[in-house]
DNA sequence: GACCAGGTATTGC
DNA sequence: GCAATACATGGT
């Protein structure tokens, strides 16, 4: 037996687990009663909490941290450059950029984030997290006490869609399934795709049928770590209306898809400021 | 009951 | 080509 993990340190700077978890760019992060986050990644059981000063991640040895999570949560980067830069261009990033300094960009399993954002279309954030919980309790493997790891592509492209029906996906079921039969089957392979030049790996993603512009920029954005991808959602499509009329994904450089984030987060504060009843 | 939600495929002009 | 429209489901 494995001794247990001693609990790893993750960057606090520029890391807030609420905004990073709670952003929208996942769905498998679940605040716990105490305030720290509980999520599965890779079949694990992770926990995120902050003590004091500090940011503790646990379920994860140093060495898996090393060799992966230090990547998922993108602890290499530093935002404070990233921040500095993006809040020189504009005024209204600047503000997003200081009221949501804590957002990391997480890089997620390029076929978590594809099944995810599959699931998003059309949809809300409320409802994407219980079609996605049913998947995993539905398909995946067991990984602890009423814990389930994501299905993976193999088992989900056995199903025919109609196997689908108690996730309540809708219309989404037969995306998913014929995005599990390209991966499972190798026409489409996501390690490959994450280092294809953009362009090329904006169309091998939307093959997939049920993947247009917008889902293939967030897996690109938070499945493979192309941060230079930036989804144009209607919060963000509103928000580069109002406040960017004219300007196109570069204007906010080689990060603009941490701009995006930003801005998203940004659309939706001002948008509950004004509309406290909604949740 | 209409309208909306981190869109996309299909249809009609 | 580009503007409507349907698509499942659940919340407001």
């Amino acid at each position: 037996m494995a001794l247990p993990d001693v609990p790893v340190l993750l960057q606090p700077d520029h890391f807030s687990p609420a905004q990073t978890f709670e952003c929208g760019q996942c769905f498998r992060w679940d605040a716990l009663p105490d305030g720290s986050y509980r999520g599965v990644v890779r079949g694990k059981v992770l926990t995120v909490s902050q003590r004091g000063e500090a940011i503790v991640l646990e379920g994860a040895s140093q060495e898996e941290y090393d060799t992966f999570f230090e990547r998922y949560f993108d602890q290499q980067r530093d935002y404070g450059a990233v921040c500095r830069e993006l809040s020189a261009l504009d005024p209204t990033l600047s503000q997003a950029c200081s009221l949501f300094s804590g957002v990391r960009i997480l890089r997620q399993e390029p076929w978590e984030a594809l099944c995810s954002f599959i699931f998003s279309q059309n949809n809300n954030i409320p409802r994407i997290r219980g079609i996605i919980s049913r998947f995993c309790e539905q398909f995946g493997e067991p990984c602890a006490e009423n814990v389930f790891a994501f299905p993976s592509p193999e088992r989900i492209a056995q199903l025919e869609p109609e196997a689908l029906a108690p996730i309540r996906s809708g219309f989404r079921a037969k995306y998913i399934i014929d995005a599990a039969r390209r991966v499972a089957g190798g026409a489409l392979n996501l390690e490959e795709v994450a280092v294809m030049e953009l362009g090329r790996a904006r169309e091998a993603l939307q093959t997939v049928h049920g993947v247009g512009p917008k889902v293939a920029e967030c897996v690109l954005l938070y499945g493979m770590g192309r941060l230079e991808a930036f989804p144009l959602d209607v919060w963000i499509k509103r928000v580069m209306a109002q406040f960017f009329p004219g300007k196109q994904p570069d204007f906010f450089g080689p990060c603009a898809g941490i701009a995006q984030q930003y801005l998203f987060c940004y659309c939706r504060h001002m948008y509950h400021l004004d509309r406290p009843e909604v949740s």
